[in-house]
DNA sequence: AAAACGGGGCA
DNA sequence: TGCCCAGTTTT
């Protein structure tokens, strides 16, 4: 990879130990100050890193905030009901990531010391190479290359890479080597957070603001000019899907289901299969509204339907189902879509 | 290797 | 509306 650049700095020990001084330099004035990096722990920073898959640093730091005060620490949230920690992940999505993490708070609690490779810390449920890397480095000094999307857009135009990838995760496997070079080892945490944060605050995905970035010089694409390539990613195409949900009311109370079997396990819908013996069409149930949610590149269309009578359910209701009562609307956890609708659709 | 998994912010 | 975000797991 290294040999097809037209940037020779990256080969000079010198102008290698200069580049990292700039990002270092930049990231020790303009870094953010964020929740997680104030007062900093092994726990805060395993905490953040699963909350940032895939989801912006706005969106976390309400969430972290909010995850701090009830489970200050591994061992608290490894006591915590299963119930209670997806409840605090309501609405962020991915809810994996909360099984996931209590999970690890599980084993974490027993530490003496934390492991320090990201060879084991990969074992751990929910950790795969990004999350390894990133906590090693930035809580145990390991001198471990964190590849993201940001690290990505950063070293596609710093070295003016123009190989189309098949999607971003390939994009992250083939540079990781990449990143693994030009890594401080000094201060590995720091360096990573500063091409992060460089790909967070300067180096957009579109209309870059090179002119203010501390690493200008070393960058071929942003002395040509030519940014708006790069990186080049091959897109998927969209599908769509449809879902028939129901809508039951009954004794003050609106049918819901939470699946024990997917990966949405513990968080409520509107159920899309009515715990009822007979027919479904004979219901000749009514649409009450028809919504949209993506997810992923699937953009599901979901009818909610609503029985003209409250047809005769089984009884007892199925694993999975529940009558929530509208006064413990707030209490139960639903997908942040489902809570949304419901709530518009109540009266 | 490809698909699934949430939800939201912003051009 | 389309893209993609401090990715990982399952198929």
């Amino acid at each position: 990879m290294e040999n097809s650049l037209k940037t020779t700095w990256i080969q000079s020990e010198e102008k290698l130990g200069q580049y990292r001084i700039a990002l270092l330099n930049w990231f020790d004035e303009q870094r953010r100050d964020l929740p997680w990096r104030q007062d900093p722990s092994l726990y805060k920073t395993v905490v953040s890193e699963f909350m940032l898959q895939q989801t912006r640093v706005s969106t976390v730091i309400p969430y972290f905030t909010n995850w701090l005060n009830k489970f200050p620490d591994f061992y608290s949230l490894s006591q915590a009901d299963e119930k209670d920690v997806l409840k605090a992940w309501e609405g962020l999505g991915y809810y994996s990531r909360a099984r996931n993490l209590h999970q690890l708070s599980k084993t974490a609690a027993n530490w003496k010391h934390p492991p320090v490779s990201v060879k084991e810390w990969q074992t751990l449920p929910g950790v795969g190479p990004y999350i390894a890397a990133a906590v090693t480095s930035i809580s145990l000094d390991q001198p471990e290359a964190v590849c993201d999307g940001n690290v990505v857009r950063v070293l596609s135009r710093l070295f003016a890479i123009s190989e189309i990838f098949k999607d971003g995760a390939t994009a992250q496997k083939k540079l990781r080597p990449l990143a693994q070079k030009l890594i401080n080892s000094g201060r590995p945490g720091d360096y990573n957070q500063a091409v992060m944060e460089l790909g967070a605050t300067v180096c957009h995905r579109s209309s870059p603001l090179c002119s203010t970035c501390p690493i200008l010089s070393y960058c071929e694409s942003g002395r040509q000019g030519d940014w708006a390539d790069r990186p080049q990613i091959a897109r998927k195409a969209k599908k769509t899907a449809s879902i028939r949900r129901y809508w039951v009311e009954s004794q003050n109370s609106l049918l819901v289901h939470a699946s024990k079997k997917n990966r949405l396990q513990g968080i409520h819908e509107l159920p899309d299969k009515l715990p009822y013996s007979g027919n479904l069409t004979d219901l000749n149930s009514q649409v009450l509204a028809i919504r949209k949610r993506t997810i992923g590149r699937v953009e599901y269309t979901e009818e909610i339907h609503q029985p003209p009578q409250i047809p005769l359910l089984l009884d007892p209701l199925p694993q999975g189902y529940t009558w929530m009562k509208w006064s413990e609307l707030k209490n139960f956890t639903l997908s942040g879509p489902h809570r949304k609708w419901i709530e518009e659709l109540r009266d």
